[in-house]
DNA sequence: CTTAGGCACTTGACCTATCAAGCGGGCTCT
DNA sequence: AGAGCCCGCTTGATAGGTCAAGTGCCTAAG
């Protein structure tokens, strides 16, 4: 009888384990870890495999070793490279259902010159626009708008009017075969017109944060621009990353 | 004779080697990599040294692996976390001999609410405020302000009115003997003051840009802020990021 | 008492193996 | 001719070693 479900490398069930003490305490941060031939006795593995695990433990930051002294305990590394997804990547990933909205808008138009530069469009060109207001707490808070080449919103059900049950990147990359690779993101900040404040409820004279994300593929081709649009009173974007 | 020169190890030699024949294109994207058994062969060492070099290729970007295939060559990784520096660390590194500016403050004072919260101050503790006006191409672009409590800025350069020609990080980290490990970043939006209308230029109804850096060392204590102003209609923020 | 040498323990690098699992082409049997 | 099996190639995981280099302690010699 054979078991059907695969179990994990030892390697990788000894770097779980070794995680779960960090983070039980059993080996506190600043404390020297068991050296390689008291885990080989404890484990009964042989020491690739301890060297193996211990290894992506380093490439991780959960610990340091010294070559002569030992491998010490740092903690469980806090900041990979972002706490938080980025706001573009979080929008592109997440289903709408999860945030309460409204669907404003989802048609072909001109895009405005910023938009069709992101895309790689000719000036004046034409793209679909998806644009949401988002609530929170029950108050509309951003404008979320994604931004389409009209080739790659053909076959898509971005017209809908209902939020998508997908996500974003899940739904272009089975319905269309196009792949994720990554994001370029710009911030900046500008005055609302007037429907932008009258949509988004904003007191007078406040910015907007303007948060575009370009989201291209491996070869550098502009699949989708996200555009958030944030009153600069009620958000901020918080990041945080470790020093080189 | 001994030689003094420390080699590198075998596989990082390899890697180097790979990495370069990718670069040249020897070994083009898509294309199948020689097997683990013909580099063995070609370059005269064991399968484990022949391994190691490989998971660093694949762990870094440039290849990708299949069991029962070979492995793929994908290309020069583009993107590893950020193609360019974060605004904060930017600042915080660099000296200030490299931007022109000028010296507008540099007191101790009470610190504005939001400063002291990130550092960890009682509201309207005091901290150490170095305050500094850099120019581009001949005209006022930024405000960049550094705070940092009174007991770290004693026995240091702060009060000077001559740009540091040391990196911040490098200064602190030298004379105070504290480590950076980590960035907390803020982003917002605000109009400008009537002072900092004047000394950046701006025309009106123009908002600000603001982006504070936090810097804390690893147990979370934070050790300085950063605090930079930008013109919205001049400057934008761009970062470039992976797709997880 | 001080210092230099030696020894034990650590990690780092490298080797020769074995077995499992996934893939693909060719051979054989129907 | 077609279908299925098998064998060889690939990577993945693991075991058992050796040698080198760095660290720290202890001891013995001065």
């Amino acid at each position: 009888m054979m078991s059907l479900e695969s179990v994990p490398p030892k390697y990788a069930q000894l770097v779980q384990t070794i995680q779960r003490r960090i983070e039980a305490g059993t080996y506190a941060p600043g404390s020297l870890l068991p050296s390689e031939n008291q885990l080989i006795q404890e484990f009964g593995v042989s020491r690739p495999t301890v060297v193996a695990a211990l290894r992506v433990l380093r490439e991780q930051g959960w610990i340091e070793s010294q070559q002569g002294k030992g491998r010490f305990v740092r903690g469980r590394p806090a900041l990979t490279s972002a706490e938080q997804p980025r706001l573009g990547q979080a929008y592109l990933t997440a289903p709408e259902s999860t945030s309460p909205g409204e669907v404003m808008e989802a048609a072909a138009l001109a895009a405005p010159n910023r938009i069709a530069a992101l895309l790689g469009l000719a000036p004046k060109g034409k793209a679909f626009l998806r644009r949401r207001l988002v609530s929170r707490d029950g108050e509309p808070t951003e404008l979320v708008s994604l931004w389409v080449p009209v080739e790659v919103s053909e076959g898509t059900d971005l017209t809908s009017a209902e939020p998508l049950p997908q996500g974003l990147r899940d739904h272009l990359q089975a319905r269309k075969g196009v792949r994720f690779d990554h994001v370029v993101e710009q911030i900046t900040a500008r005055m609302p017109t007037a429907e932008e404040t009258a949509q988004l409820g904003m007191p007078k004279n406040t910015p907007l944060l303007a948060v575009y994300g370009a989201v291209k593929d491996a070869s550098g081709t502009a699949l989708a621009v996200v555009e958030v649009l944030l009153p600069a009173d009620r958000h901020e974007l918080e990041d945080a990353y470790p020093i080189s």
